[in-house]
DNA sequence: AGCACGCCGACT
DNA sequence: GTCGGCGTGCTC
């Protein structure tokens, strides 16, 4: 085969910046690159990336002079490069550049941008007269310091310029470098004890077990050995987990060591997968009902004829048994699936159910991983080979991030919870939407998308009824479990009548003082976490706000805290009004804590937990939560929408929604869309085998439609009322919708600079221009926000839209004085 | 994004 | 006279 030169490559940098670079490849590299493959390189006089190849070639360019690649980081890529292809329409769709989309992309162990390690080695024999000046000066810094950035090591040399002296030092072994993973990510091993071939037979063990009997603690350790090794058994193990033995039996490593120098056992070293730790019994055979069987016969044959796909199942229709189903035909295919859900919904039962029924084939990603494992579900999922059993991913399971893991022969992609607008990510470019992305990686590699839902987005149900996808609707539920019985609790009646306990109206009470009798569980639903969004004077009506943002504290009680919700700033709960001094301070609205509050008083006996973003910060609260939930240790549980997200009780009779009338009220053209959806998804937790379960929604407005379309179980009746109000007011479906957002640290700056835009975006796009207007909340952390939407004909290429706005936004940030001006545009926004 | 370069104000 | 503020422009 002819050798072809590879002189020049073209990279991607990890960073927001326009197009791509081209580094010249040293001769000792050629031939040895590909693209995919990660290279270091210098951009700018200090700065060295991990940067990605894109393109080998021999066009040598003009106009600059030409750098060339420090090291090769893989021999194999780690991307491959057909997945360029979506990273770019990622980029040019949701306007942002290809290092961007990298940055998302890549799980940080692959990335490590400048912030490159350096670590001494303690076990490095310095001979003294081998090292340069320079190269004495680095170590002496590293022994010290230990571990080091490149960039402190190039200030502390006297060139400023380390690398050379990094290169020489790494080659003698003084040093490692952190971010070559291959040095630093070390495999999980653990430690396992085994009997030594001496007293493998049963007969030398009883005797051992004799002469032990002045020594009782190691004799328990042996005799607990042979127990959990099931020792003489069929199902006999070789060996035990070290870490386990120890713990269960109570005892010091001192009594294995003493063991261990008898010859009685010997420890060996096992190499763990991180992320196989959860794989159970592979649990198999369940039936479907009638009415999945159909919904599944019908899902085949969409996905045959169609790209994608929406199911439409109501709450419980047992959605999950069709996905598995489908998901084992796609494995017996040898394909590789990817089911997407939402972050939250990660932590639940439903991951558990898909990892007993697939165990080792199915890996789980998911941002609350270390890089370690990220990278290890990266390979695994770049290394599937259909021909292969070994060590691979063949599903994942994974939240937003995963549509962009190297599958090379993707099958199937389920979306659940498609309505779920977390699919969106907000805020580092890219913004893309998973559930679109997914659509448009489906059709670049011939794989086909399920989307699943109960309570569809308006895009998608449009799109499935215009005959753009497929529908199937599956509208019985699951077992005998009937849909739940919905009522309203008239709020602005009962607060007239003065009948309310608290913010209870005496329906939601007395059902719930029912629910409780029968020992059935109930969930309380109040979109607000902490106990008062906002506290007042009574005499001159102050209201604390956030000394960086424009928004009130939030009242955290269990702290006697202030917070702010946007930015953290917290401070004490006067105890005088700051403006008049009255010592009369209200707290006004209401919020999760302050319902545990008064449930716990009105309902003493009742066991509560409350579940929100401040129950749940911590690592394993949000599982521990739903567990003693669903193990019956809980009564009540007061969640904010956390509880909407895919959970699964079997014992819940009663479901309360608190204040419909803030859901319904938000100033958003979504508002009417997302309370149904919100209403829907909370009301399908209840329900019981055998029983019917409530629903009781508080509102001052029990009339309004969305209400009476959630009672009515009418999604078609919601889904005709916004539509007709998305054409009537231009929005999506019928209009592409961009929102540009300005920030800038001057509050006249940015009104300034967004006046300017205006005119400058009215010359080009008219009346499709919404702006410059002032978001709910005008300054976050002390930067002043202004925001545009541009509402865009679907017959109007977006292509050349996008290219004249970006034009536009370039004209305006280069003109003098609008430098520190920060204008984001969210393609798609939610 | 980072970083160097460069042009103006308040200091040893 | 210089140190350092940040506004501007460039990075293969």
């Amino acid at each position: 085969m002819i050798h072809h030169p590879q002189r020049f490559v073209d990279v991607i940098l990890p960073l927001p910046l326009p197009g791509k670079f081209t580094y010249s490849v040293p001769e000792e590299m050629n031939g040895e690159l590909q693209p995919g493959v990660r290279v270091i390189v210098q951009f700018g006089k200090k700065k060295f990336y991990s940067a990605l190849i894109h393109r080998i070639h021999n066009e040598e360019p003009s106009g600059y002079e030409i750098k060339s690649i420090e090291t090769v980081l893989d021999k194999q890529p780690v991307v491959h490069p057909e997945l360029f292809e979506f990273w770019e329409w990622i980029a040019s769709y949701y306007h942002c550049s290809l290092g961007e989309v990298m940055k998302a992309a890549l799980p940080s162990g692959l990335k490590l941008e400048s912030e490159t390690r350096v670590i001494f080695n303690p076990e490095f024999e310095e001979d003294k007269n081998d090292l340069s000046s320079r190269e004495r000066l680095i170590l002496t810094f590293l022994r010290i310091r230990k571990i080091s950035s490149v960039s402190d090591l190039n200030r502390a040399d006297e060139k400023g310029n380390a690398y050379s002296v990094i290169k020489s030092l790494l080659s003698r072994g003084a040093i490692s470098v952190e971010e070559s993973l291959r040095s630093g990510y070390k495999p999980r091993t653990e430690t396992f004890v085994r009997l030594a071939e001496a007293y493998s037979g049963e007969s030398r063990l009883t005797e051992l077990v004799d002469d032990l009997s002045r020594a009782p603690k190691q004799q328990e350790l042996l005799m607990r050995f042979l127990e959990y090794t099931r020792f003489g058994n069929e199902e006999a193990i070789p060996e035990y987990s070290k870490k386990r033995l120890l713990e269960k039996v109570g005892t010091t490593t001192a009594t294995l060591n003493t063991l261990i120098k008898k010859g009685v056992f010997e420890l060996a070293e096992r190499r763990v997968d991180r992320l196989s730790q959860y794989a159970g019994n592979i649990r198999e055979g369940f039936e479907l009902s009638q009415a999945q069987e159909q919904a599944y016969a019908e899902i085949e044959q969409n996905l045959e004829e169609k790209q994608v796909t929406l199911l439409h199942g109501v709450t419980s229709s047992g959605k999950t048994e069709i996905y598995i189903r489908l998901i084992k035909k796609y494995i017996q295919e040898n394909k590789q699936v990817l089911y997407l859900l939402p972050e939250i919904a990660l932590t639940t039962q439903i991951v558990q159910r898909l990892k007993q029924v697939f165990g080792d084939k199915a890996g789980i990603y998911h941002s609350r991983f270390n890089d370690a494992e990220r990278v290890e579900i990266w390979n695994k999922v770049l290394n599937f080979d259909p021909e292969s059993d070994e060590n691979q991913y063949q599903v994942i399971i994974g939240a937003r991030s995963s549509v962009f893991l190297p599958y090379r022969f993707p099958g199937l992609i389920i979306v659940d919870e498609e309505h779920e607008n977390s699919y969106k990510q907000f805020d580092p470019a890219p913004r893309y939407h998973a559930r679109d992305a997914a659509i448009v990686l489906s059709h670049l590699t011939g794989a086909r998308v399920l989307l699943g839902t109960a309570t569809p987005a308006i895009e998608s149900y449009f799109n499935a009824l215009s005959g753009k996808y497929g529908l199937v609707e599956l509208s019985e539920r699951f077992k005998q479990i009937e849909l739940p019985k919905i009522l309203t609790a008239d709020l602005r009646d009962a607060y007239k009548r003065k009948q309310m306990r608290g913010h209870f109206t005496p329906l939601l009470f007395e059902e719930i003082e029912k629910a409780l009798e029968a020992n059935e569980q109930v969930i309380l639903f109040q979109n607000r976490r902490g106990f008062a969004p906002f506290i007042e004077c009574k005499t001159c009506g102050w209201v604390p706000k956030c000394k960086h943002c424009d928004v009130s504290l939030t009242y955290h009680k269990h702290n006697n805290s202030l917070v702010c919700h946007y930015c953290g700033y917290t401070i004490h709960h006067p105890t005088n009004c700051q403006a008049c001094g009255s010592n009369e301070i209200n707290t006004k609205g209401f919020g999760t804590e302050k319902i545990e509050d008064e449930v716990s008083l009105i309902f003493p006996e009742a066991r509560i937990a409350r579940m929100d973003l401040d129950t749940t910060r911590a690592r394993k609260s949000f599982e521990k939560i739903i567990h003693d939930y669903d193990s019956g240790k809980i009564d009540i549980l007061i969640g904010t929408q956390m509880v909407t997200k895919g959970l699964d009780f079997q014992n819940v009779s009663v479901v309360g929604i608190l204040n419909a009338d803030n859901l319904l009220n938000y100033p958003d053209f979504r508002a009417y869309e997302r309370s149904y959806q919100l209403m829907a998804q909370v009301s399908g937790r209840a329900g019981r085998k055998y029983r019917q379960g409530k629903v009781i929604i508080q509102t001052s407005e029990p009339d309004h439609h969305i209400i009476q379309q959630v009672i009515q179980n009418d999604y078609l009746g919601m889904y005709k009322g916004q539509l007709a109000e998305r054409k009537h007011f231009k929005y999506p479906p019928y209009y592409r919708l961009i929102g540009l957002v300005l920030k800038h640290r001057d509050k006249r700056e940015v009104e300034r600079i967004a006046n300017q835009l205006a005119s400058m975006l009215k010359r080009s796009f008219r009346s499709r221009v919404l702006g410059p207007e002032d978001p709910v909340i005008n300054r976050i952390q002390n930067w002043y926000i202004k925001q545009f939407w541009l509402k865009i004909e679907r017959e109007i290429s977006i292509v050349s839209a996008k290219k004249k706005l970006q034009e536009i936004l370039d004209e305006v940030k280069t003109q003098p004085g609008n430098s520190g001006v920060q204008i984001n545009i969210d393609v798609d926004p939610m």
